[in-house]
DNA sequence: CGTAACATTGACCCCTCTCAAGTGCCGTGG
DNA sequence: CCACGGCACTTGAGAGGGGTCAATGTTACG
């Protein structure tokens, strides 16, 4: 499926769209870039004047610290624009960097200006994606402050599974993760030897599985009620906007 | 200073507004509310027709947890909105609290709505806004996973005198700061005990001082060093938008 | 001058980190 | 077909940053 389907659908679900605005979609031109696991997508602090739409494959944003340390902000997942925000704030206060092999489709800043020209509805529509994952990054702030390591992970696994399911790529309670530990750990704010332990944590209370790059939530009810759980910010209503 | 010209200025420092987008902001429709200190101003999960631009006192918008731990993810300042994002997603994924006496002006999101149908660019100056927050909440995110406490507090310090500064609310190396030590806390989520060493592990370094609600910064090099702080995040770049 | 809210201190504990080894898997080359 | 190296995962032991509990100062204010 191409990546603007993956946007339409995205939008869809939080409002109708018309026909001349999925056209306006549909047509958007855009570039194909493929990147290899471990490669930056954007660099931080680059002023580059398209957005990455991901297409195939797991993305995060990242903050580099002086010491070394790394911090991811988001998981993206296919669908999610890595940088829509750039179009209005022009410079990149974070990397984008491939955790798997990766798709994009770039899309000029010069097309995205011509769609809030043309249609306000359209744009409201880019400013609730840019909203919604605010929204995720306020629940990350929760997690990391008042959050222990065990609520945690289960908190992220239940939010990624909301996000792949909207999506349409977890149409079971299995999906793909092949992200490393030590990836993990940059996102949760974690050391790679305790996530490894809050891992069997989880695996021993029953509540998933996790092998060969296949997560599979065991028992989805007990997970969200240990991680505190509500997909409210996910803004998963279709409803005028 | 009405809010609405903190907001004029606020937008002022990101890009130039021709004298009409000017007068469209200075004529929106407002209602102004007075708030306590400990009052809500928006609850959690409500879905408001207005949004609140905040014109004096600190607000924060906060997450709670099931096990009535509580967490902020922003301190907001006189000129933010505290929830300009419910414009386009109606339903909010936070409380917002005044944590000093506060005066908010409301701003219908029938009137946001009509400047988004009619002014392409300060739709696109309001996004920037909810950007910029998301910038913010990203360094938050940061701090919070990579940066110990000492770090933690130097960072926020350093990020509120810098967006006071610009709001034109700290010309001297001093800026009120009447918060509680429980609230700072919540903050950067640490607990009480903590957050008190931690205060006077600053001082004890020379690098502030905090008496009566005044905090000033000592050294705000070595403050920035010791938080690893830069402010580029704030998007405080006069550019076409 | 009594009370409430906030700041400070001490003692002890535990969650998570760091350092250091060891294991298992897989692709490559001999 | 097996040896090898690399990478990710796992495990153990010890240390420390930060948490909790509880008491004591301090300040503001009615």
């Amino acid at each position: 499926m191409p990546a603007v389907e993956l946007l339409l659908h995205s939008l869809s679900q939080r409002d109708d769209l018309s026909d001349s605005e999925k056209s306006i979609l549909l047509r958007l031109p855009r570039v194909e870039r493929k990147f290899r696991r471990g490669q930056t997508i954007v660099a931080s602090r680059s002023e580059e004047p398209f957005s990455n739409l991901l297409l195939r494959g797991l993305a995060g944003r990242e903050v580099m610290l002086a010491d070394g340390g790394r911090q991811f902000t988001t998981l993206n997942i296919p669908g999610d624009f890595l940088d829509l925000h750039s179009f209005v704030s022009k410079r990149l206060d974070h990397g984008a960097v491939a955790l798997t092999d990766c798709v994009t489709q770039q899309i000029a800043h010069s097309a995205l200006r011509q769609i809030s020209d043309q249609s306000a509805h359209l744009t409201r529509l880019l400013w609730l994606m840019t909203a919604t994952e605010a929204a995720i990054e306020r629940q990350w702030i929760a997690s990391m402050g008042r959050r222990d390591a065990l609520q945690r992970l289960a908190h992220f696994f239940c939010d990624l599974h909301h996000r792949l399911e909207a999506a349409g790529l977890a149409t079971e309670p299995s999906i793909d993760l092949p992200l490393s530990q030590s990836v993990l750990a940059d996102m949760l704010g974690l050391s790679l030897v305790h996530i490894n332990r809050t891992v069997q944590g989880l695996r021993a209370k029953g509540l998933i599985s996790w092998q060969r790059g296949q997560l599979s939530i065991r028992d989805f009810k007990r997970l969200s009620a240990l991680a505190d759980f509500d997909p409210a910010y996910l803004n998963l209503v279709r409803q005028p906007r």
